[in-house]
DNA sequence: CAAGTTTGCTCAATCGATGGTGCAAAGTTG
DNA sequence: CAACTTTGCACCATCGATTGAGCAAACTTG
C-alpha cells in the first residue's frame, strides 16, 4: 500500500513519490493528475498507470505549491458580520454554492461586526491570494477596498454601501417605505393614528439611515409628525433593542418598524413583559424575514432582501469587472404576516 | 509610491521588490516581517526600515509561498451541513472564534447535507494542507475520516457520530427524554394522554434514532403505546415536514415532538391551517433552539445544544490527540417555553 | 594586538507543482 | 531510405517565503 517511509516521516505523497513508483517523471504525474496531459502528449496508456497509482496510494495535490507556480488562485472570499440570522446564513450559502458551481473555492468567513476582525479577515485572504473579496456589511468597507486596491484584489461592497468598490445593496429605501405604511395601515385596524417607533441598527450606518429616512417619508407624507424620542437606534443587538424598548413609558397602542431580526428578538423579549392588553394592541414589522418570526401574533409583515439577486449581480461584476460608482439597488419584497 | 512596474506588470509586492528597495536580502525581509528577525540578529535599525518600506509598498505576504515551505499550515477546516439555523451557525461562528484566539486560520464550508459536496470539500480541505477536519453532521463521516486518514490530518466529528474517528456529539438520549416528558406533561394539562407524534430527521441519521429511542422509552416507562404511524422522519426539511402533517387524518388534540428546527418550520407551516379548536389543542416541543420558535404559542419547551462544550471538548482532542473510541457525550439543556 | 566572541547580514537550498523547451523514437512521405 | 513530422516523454527553471550555514566586520578579552 502507501509507502512506510513517507508514512513514517509524517510527510504526505507528492508528485516525486507517484513518480518514482510509476518509473516516470515528476511532470508527466502533474500533467496527469490536473488533467492537461492531452495537451502534453501523454499517452494514454501512462495515464492510466499513473492515475491509478495515485489513486492507490491516496495522493491529494498540495494546493500551496499548485497556487504559488499558477498565475490564478480561484480563491474567491467573503467575509459577513454573522451567522445568527437567515439573511447573512443565506447570503453565505449561497455565495459557495455559486462559487463552487463556477470552480471557484469559497472562503467566508464570519466578523462579528468587529471593524479590527473585519480588516484582519481581509489580509489574511488577500494573503491567500483570494482574487475577489466581497465585503458583506462591513463596518468600514472603505478601508477594506484600500487594503484590496493595493493588493490588486477585485472588493465588492454588498449589503452596506462603500464609495471605493461597487456596491450591491437592496432597496432600503422602498422596502422601508413599503413596510412602514404596512405597519401604519394595521395599526389604524386597532385604532392606533399615531406615529410608529423606530428600533435597531445604529445612526453612523447607512442602511439605518435610509430605512430611517423611508420611515419618516411616509410619516410626513400621511401628515404623522414623528416624535424624536420615536427612534431608537442602539445598534444591532437584541439586548441592546430590549433595554431600549424598556426605557419607554408604556402606551395604550403601539406600532413598531423593527430593524433587522436580531432587534426584533429585543422587542419581542420586551413585549413578553407586557400584559395581554398591551400586547393586544401592538403591532410590529421587521426588515428582514424570519420563517418563525413571520409567524408571531403582532408581527404584520417582514421585508425579505433578494439575496439571489444581489449574489447574481456581484458575480457579474466579477466576471466583467463593470464599475459603476453608484450602488447597484435591488428591490426587497414585503411579506405580510 | 507603489513601483509601476510592478503595478503594471498586475503582479504583487514579494519580499524581492522590498529587498531591492530597502539595498537588502530577501531572508533579512522575510525574517523582519514574519517576526524571526530577532533570532536571527537583524538589527532595529534595518527591521525598522525594512517594516517602514513594506509598509509603504502595501506589502503582503504570499501565503501559499509560506505554507509551501513551513511545516505547519495552522489551517483548521469544517464541513457545516447548512447555516439556516442557529445550531449549525452558532457552532461555525464559535469555530472561527476559538481558531482565531488560537491563532489558526479557520476555513468553514457548508456543504449541504450533501454526501458528494462534503467529499469534495473534505478533499479540498486537505489539500489546503489544513491540519485538522472536524466534520459536522456528517453524512457518511466515515468516509471522510478515511480521506484524512491517508493525508495524515486529525478528523473529529462533531454532532454525528462516526466509528472511525473521535465523536464528540450531544446526550441526545437524555435530552430527548427530558423533551418528551416535558410534552407529555403539558399535553396532560389539556387533557390529552395519548401518544406524541415524532417529527423530523431521517432513519438512517444516528442522532434520529437515538432521539426516537429516548422518545419511545419514555412513552413506555409512562404505559403509553407509541403507533407506527406515529413516527415521520422524511428527512431535515420544512417542506417534507409540512407534507407529513398534512398526511395526518385530523386529531382533536395532538403534542409533537419535532426533531430539528428546520422541521419545526414545515409543523408550524402546517400548524397555520388549522382552526382556532384544533391549535388550542396543539403542544409541541422541538430538539433544537430558536429564539423566534420558542415564543411560539403551541411550543412547550425547546432542547438547546452545548454548543461551547462540544467545540472546547473538540479543540481539547486536537491538542492532546486524544483518542477515545466512544464517542463524548454533551449534555443538552432543555429550556422550557 | 592576537585570539576569540558577538553582531549583522547574505547565500543558496528547499518546499511541490507547473509548463516551456528539448530530444529521442516512431511514423510518414516522396 | 533520406528527410521530415508526429508522438511521448524528461529536464529544469520558476513561483515566493523560509532557514541552515557561512562569513566579514565589530567588539571583547587577556
Amino acid at each position: 500500500m502507501a509507502e512506510d517511509s513517507r508514512i513514517l516521516a509524517g510527510k504526505r505523497t507528492t508528485i516525486y513519490d507517484i513518480a518514482r513508483l510509476a518509473e516516470t517523471s515528476a511532470s508527466a504525474v502533474s500533467s496527469v493528475l490536473n488533467g492537461s496531459w492531452q495537451k502534453r502528449r501523454i499517452s494514454k496508456r501512462l495515464a492510466a498507470k499513473i492515475t491509478e497509482i495515485a489513486e492507490r496510494e491516496g495522493y491529494s495535490a498540495n494546493a500551496q505549491a499548485s497556487l504559488l507556480r499558477r498565475a490564478r488562485s480561484n480563491i474567491v472570499g467573503m467575509i459577513v458580520p454573522k451567522y445568527d440570522n437567515r439573511y447573512f446564513g443565506s447570503i453565505a450559502e449561497q455565495f459557495e454554492a455559486i462559487s463552487r458551481a463556477r470552480g471557484l473555492f469559497p472562503v467566508v468567513t464570519c466578523t462579528q461586526r468587529e471593524p479590527a476582525l473585519e480588516v484582519e479577515a481581509a489580509k489574511e485572504l488577500i494573503s491567500f491570494q483570494a482574487e475577489c473579496l466581497i465585503a458583506t456589511g462591513a463596518t468600514d468597507p472603505d478601508h477594506l477596498t484600500a487594503l484590496c486596491e493595493a493588493a490588486g484584489v477585485l472588493s465588492i461592497n454588498l449589503d452596506l454601501p462603500g464609495n471605493a468598490a461597487v456596491s450591491v445593496i437592496s432597496d432600503n429605501y422602498g422596502g422601508a417605505r413599503e413596510l412602514t405604511a404596512l405597519i401604519l395601515d394595521r395599526c389604524r385596524e386597532i385604532g392606533y393614528e399615531g406615529a410608529l417607533h423606530f428600533v435597531g441598527g445604529r445612526p453612523s450606518d447607512h442602511n439605518t439611515a435610509v430605512r430611517l429616512r423611508g420611515f419618516l417619508d411616509v410619516h410626513h407624507a400621511r401628515g404623522i409628525a414623528v416624535p424624536e424620542d420615536h427612534v431608537l437606534v442602539p445598534g444591532y443587538s437584541a439586548d441592546r433593542a430590549e433595554q431600549a424598548m424598556k426605557s419607554l413609558s408604556p402606551r395604550d397602542a403601539m406600532g413598531i418598524f423593527v430593524n433587522s431580526t436580531i432587534s426584533l428578538e429585543g422587542v419581542v423579549r420586551w413585549s413578553q413583559g407586557l400584559n395581554d392588553a398591551a400586547r393586544q394592541r401592538l403591532r410590529y414589522g421587521c426588515f428582514d424575514y424570519d420563517p418563525f418570526a413571520a409567524l408571531l401574533p403582532s408581527n404584520v409583515g417582514m421585508v425579505q432582501q433578494n439575496i439571489s439577486k444581489m449574489l447574481e449581480t456581484a458575480f457579474d461584476i466579477m466576471d466583467t469587472r463593470r464599475h459603476p460608482s453608484e450602488p447597484i439597488l435591488v428591490p426587497c419584497v414585503l411579506r405580510p404576516c
